[in-house]
DNA sequence: CGGCGACAACTTGTATACCAGTATGCTTGT
DNA sequence: ACAAGCATACTGGTATACAAGTTGTCGCCG
């Protein structure tokens, strides 16, 4: 047999990975938008792979929520939810916000540099055509900064809830100094954290995140066609 | 075309799913120990099953962290890694502190009720051999305290984060004297909640979770044999 | 005796074929 | 004209076949 598994592995991505981060970026960047109908078949073909990959990230999608498959009958893009966006909120401010006052009480003066120069980065971004590259940027960001804490494990909650909030975000081109607000709030975030001050990082931290949320609830007025109501369980 | 979807759906649960289930509550139930050598091969010869839909219940067992594929070598039930479970207890006192302070908030006579007979159910659990009993009552407590708060999608974050957490405690069959103090405590909770105390079910949760963890690390030190040291990456 | 190499037995990844259920739209009977 | 029903073309779920990679065994050779 074939059995102890010493891999020190490189883990090369496969197709059904790929597949994946694609569609996962598809319908978060809102280039499918809630409520779209689509096939596995169809995806294969586009993509000119057999349903096998196509099949496997659609079931990944499925656990994350994003799409919703009913059996020989058809597979759509999430509606959105406004009980779960305003849950993903929630989840978001609570961790976050504790994340970051670790980040601060544990920042170190190269975790600092590297805070900088995203910054930095995302200056670079304040350009009409360039959201893609803030969005990323600030992703990262926030993924450094939960890095920071130590509680790493985190990431993978804080990046999914992120990623449904996102969703909302994108159904709207917004006004360009959209990003250069987000930038600023950031640099306060990173100004606490470098500073030690867990306190003062809680707060800006949670300031930020309640003007994204209130952006995202205009555009959830602005565009009721994509959200459904939802049942409301006991 | 097969266009709309008017579902209102049954959604008869496949056979991929029911997989998943019982091969997720065998790894958090200790019954595949960490580290143990599995394969969707034997896994669908001993279900009487092809490996398609064993291949998909492993797919979303890696994707809840309960396996590691390495491709072309074999999959393990994943060793459990120390620092991954302290951040699942950070993650679980974080959002559940929170939400059983809504649920105080929100509660009504009826949840009352129904958290009460809950803690009756868990009573009769007091008994040798009805640990399982106990654990799957105890999941549900949690859950319903979770809805209670309104914030239902994050029970799916803490359900997974509890998994983790119980994988160890189920690497130690426990004095049994240990579902009786954890009655006691779900019954200070529930006693604070009940009487919309926001701040003292707060309190009450926390040290009910900082206790379960206590016995965790208890058991980490005993069995490190199922531990991986892990890279702690930037 | 020790090291190296081909082979065999396994692993997971991908492609293909078939099954069962569902929505569409046309046909057919009234 | 209209309604019922059936053919059809789609859906996702499952089974099977093949491809590509890894590892341990075993035998050969130095």
């Amino acid at each position: 047999m074939a059995e102890p598994l010493r891999f020190v592995r490189p883990i090369a991505a496969s197709t059904s990975s790929e597949v994946f981060e694609h569609l996962r970026a598809l319908i978060v960047r809102g280039e499918w938008l809630p409520g779209r109908r689509v096939s596995e078949n169809e995806v294969a073909r586009s993509l000119g792979l057999s349903r096998t990959p196509v099949r496997e990230a659609f079931i990944r999608l499925r656990q994350e929520g994003l799409i919703q498959v009913y059996p020989q009958s058809g597979t759509v893009v999430s509606p959105i939810d406004l009980g779960e966006v305003e849950d993903c909120q929630f989840l978001r401010e609570t961790l976050e916000c504790r994340t970051v006052a670790l980040a601060a009480e544990r920042c170190t003066a190269r975790d600092a540099a590297d805070l900088k120069r995203l910054i930095e980065r995302q200056l670079e971004c304040c350009a009409p055509g360039r959201e893609a590259e803030f969005v990323a940027a600030d992703d990262e960001m926030h993924r450094r900064l939960v890095a920071i804490s130590g509680r790493t494990a985190i990431w993978r909650v804080v990046r999914d809830a992120k990623a449904q909030l996102d969703r909302v975000r994108h159904l709207s081109l917004e006004n360009p100094a959209w990003i250069e607000r987000n930038v600023n709030e950031h640099r306060r975030i990173i100004a606490r954290v470098v500073a030690h001050d867990a306190g003062g990082a809680t707060q800006a931290m949670r300031k930020h995140l309640r003007n994204v949320f209130q952006s995202i609830e205009r555009i959830s007025r602005e565009h009721g066609e994509f959200f459904q109501q939802v049942s409301a369980g006991p």
